[in-house]
DNA sequence: AGACTGTTTAGCAGATTAGCTAAATTGCTA
DNA sequence: TAGCAATTTAGCTAATCTGCTAAACAGTCT
């Protein structure tokens, strides 16, 4: 079994198209909830949620700064989850660059097990 | 838009951990519907509803043998879906090997500024 | 304090999803 | 043809998801 711990929360989160390109989209760099939402047809509270499927995810990250409130993209972490789950099915096709998590050698360093 | 045509079933697919389970099985080699079906706890047709919506992904293909219906791993679609997406998000952390899909021009920067 | 901007939380409606059982389909074999 | 094994299709239910509007919360500024 490749699913380490709540991988499950990464790829319901990758479901939706609007996620997907939220995380494209914090490719730039930081943006604002308000400006992702900008970004989009549907309401700020719409993205709010989206934006917190993402944290929850692990996705994400979000960083207060005044009035707003910042978001950033956990590269690592989705690399890592996802890398790990195309290692497991096709690793031929597939190489991942850091690999800080190690994909089949033996578990991680930290506590992660139960 | 790193979205190409239907990577949008794709990444649906994948949102579910008994459908993920059966890609990582398959990587075995091909499997009847019954014996993935043995894998799990669910009721065969569920499974069966599963395997369709994977192929309908284009991750899965299917061919009959007598009685029964062998399924095999779409290992390119895979690679090639997830893989554009992630090098949309976090081309440092990857590299994909067979790229007869095309990542896009190389020079893409973000300029969907307001 | 009061007003204003930015963002999230609450609560609701419509659509989708996953699981189940029963029944239909397909192919093999006696 | 009847019978059996392997799978899928149909139909139903319960749970989850997404979008919306209204309201609440947080922070800034005068």
């Amino acid at each position: 079994m490749t699913e380490s711990h709540d991988d499950s929360g990464v790829f319901k989160a990758l479901a939706d198209p609007t996620r997907r390109q939220i995380l494209e989209d914090l490719r730039g760099g930081e943006l604002a909830a308000g400006q992702i939402a900008g970004r989009f047809a549907i309401s700020a509270p719409s993205v709010s949620r989206h934006l917190g499927v993402l944290r929850t995810a692990g996705l994400i990250t979000e960083r207060r700064d005044g009035n707003r409130i910042l978001y950033a993209l956990a590269e690592d972490r989705l690399a890592a989850c996802v890398g790990r789950f195309l290692s497991a099915v096709c690793p031929e096709q597939i190489v991942l660059r850091h690999t800080k998590w190690r994909p089949d050698t033996r578990a991680d360093e930290k506590g992660t097990e139960a």
